[in-house]
DNA sequence: TTTGGCATGTAATCCGTTACATGATTAG
DNA sequence: CTAATCATGTAACGGATTACATGCCAAA
């Protein structure tokens, strides 16, 4: 038996939010890139058929909707679902086993040349660079608004500020570390 | 189609490391298990039949040993493997999907009691505590053996402290936002 | 007109986990 | 004697990704 299915959660959570219109598939997968973007990840591949699957256990419901000249279907949450999504919310939460390829890569790093970790530490470092600024803008937005409006979500996001100014300080300092080390194999 | 496998790349690392004796599979899990812990798992329903797949490959070779009473199968890496190796570690770092389940949990916070929210963080916390005194254990049994004899090992367990230190001042933060907010539902 | 975004879906594939199965050895 | 650890495997199951397939609409 695999791990239990997470994909209906995001779901149920992103139609459950107090003041959300429904949402269509695509909608929701635009959703999860761009609001949880570096906390969460979904294909279509995924989002589709776990929708229809939803809707035959009665968690959500589905509309279909004309759009100007397009045509959907939305999805809303039932009473069913928002039970399901509290029970959920309210359960342990399930750690993810860890699967991180720069620093397993690192670990090995005596089996190969500076040269190639020192890449792959700065294609790091320029991703997370990336993602810090896109979330100390959202925080900047955020603050605009009201902070107390919507505290969860400005969690969600100092979260993403820690985590990447943390990994930032690391692979700064690894770098150093590693200009510092002979460009030939550690142990040839 | 799947993802690529990764498994492989792991065994053939751990086998690969200079100046290590031939393992079994059970050695091998227990090194994931411990040194590498917080970076990477496996489990061994699927290290055997990798190993296995392997050694069908010619990427490692095994051999039957009597250790004491007990036979065990060690593998060893083959030159084939180390060249896999080597150009699996100069291969681009391959980007795993985010999938954090807590801050998820707390982004869609609005949906449940604080109290809930609470408990989550202080697990989270305690976990992280755990893991920050083992690297911090780790990094200080690498300094009393010289801290140039295994560099790469050290920049693993740093990153190891950076990051949970990091996760630990914001689960902090947030548990103190959290204790500020009414003890409802932030939106009834 | 053709590129790209909106929109929904299915099929193939498979990696990895959990559970099951078995047995030897050692420490308490 | 019995629980834990060492040790190796197989089977079932399923979650999730990638690739494929289709079509509409708007803008450049």
């Amino acid at each position: 038996m695999a791990r239990t299915q997470r994909t209906p959660f995001v779901i149920l959570g992103l139609l459950g939010l107090s003041g959300r219109q429904p949402r269509s598939g695509y909608e929701i997968k635009k959703a999860i890139d761009t609001v949880i973007s570096h906390v969460w990840s979904e294909s279509l591949g995924q989002l589709y058929p776990v929708l229809k699957q939803l809707t035959a256990e009665g968690l959500v419901s589905a509309q279909d909707r004309k759009e100007g000249r397009r045509k959907k279907i939305v999805y809303t949450i039932t009473p069913k679902g928002k039970e399901r999504l509290h029970s959920w919310l309210e359960s342990q939460v399930e750690l993810s086993k860890p699967r991180d390829e720069l620093i397993l890569k690192l670990f090995f790093g005596s089996e190969t040349e500076v040269a190639v970790l020192i890449r792959h530490l700065e294609a790091h470092r320029d991703r997370t660079k990336a993602i810090l600024s896109q979330c100390l803008e959202w925080q900047k937005q955020k603050d605009r608004n009201s902070v107390r409006s919507r505290p969860f979500l400005l969690i969600t996001i100092r979260a993403g500020i820690a985590l990447s100014e943390a990994s930032l300080r690391w692979a700064e300092e690894s770098l150093e570390t590693l200009r510092a080390m002979p460009a030939r194999k550690a142990k040839p």
